[in-house]
DNA sequence: CTTGACTCTGACAGCGTTGTCACAGTTTAA
DNA sequence: TTAAACTGTGACAACGCTGTCAGAGTCAAG
């Protein structure tokens, strides 16, 4: 699959996919032409990267878990490792959520404010 | 209060006070030496600010509802306009947490797959 | 073969936020 | 008075992401 069909099926710009790689998030194999050619296994990385990007995190923490991103099943050397970032990473979304709740307060609370004169 | 103390209350840089003001979102009496001197409604202001853009707001967004951020209480002209902005940051908010929460998933899906071997 | 659509690389720019630096003026305490 | 600490302004840089543009090569259909 071609650049151009990947950025159509996963909603992420050629421009994007083309900086995954540039971080190495991914590494497509290329045609003799040069043209990159995507499986579907990394469509699959592709749509979590959005997930996890959408999130709020960088492609360099991504970068962090990659063989779980691109779902190369039980790792050996840095799992401990892996586990740990993984924890703190769950623990900073917690924590962005928390504030992320908090100024959805403020906002209702100068909704609240000013429908009430 | 001068810009030093603010920011040791607050725990906002001096840097980002000053900003804040450059943005309009802030505007300390100034003092004969030039020095600006913040009352404690800007202190709160400041308090505000800070939460609302912990949770991913930006300033020129915060500033659209400024009066209420300020608590000049209740507004006259814009306060339909400013309804719907509050309402549509809500919403925003609400669509954030719920790609937050989407990421998090992905990382306890993760960390599931690493710890079953 | 020719044409239009696609892809390649590399560079530049912009967003909003934040730090830092330099240089000048002000305040405060010894 | 002098020195240290503070404040003022303005500029520069960097972060991570994203679009765009230019110039060259490739592919697919007519």
């Amino acid at each position: 699959m071609k650049i151009g069909e990947l950025s159509k099926r996963t909603g992420v710009s050629i421009r994007m996919l083309r900086y995954y790689e540039a971080e190495g998030l991914l590494k497509p194999r290329r045609a003799a032409s040069g043209y990159r050619d995507y499986d579907t296994a990394e469509e699959r990385t592709v749509e979590r990267i959005k997930l996890l990007g959408s999130g709020g995190m960088t492609l360099a923490t991504i970068r962090q878990f990659l063989p779980c991103v691109r779902g190369e099943g039980p790792v050996f050397e840095p799992c401990d490792e892996l586990r740990t970032v993984l924890h703190e990473q769950i623990r900073l979304a917690d924590q962005k959520a928390e504030k992320l709740a908090q100024s959805r307060r403020i906002l209702r609370h100068f909704l609240l404010e000013i429908e009430q004169p």
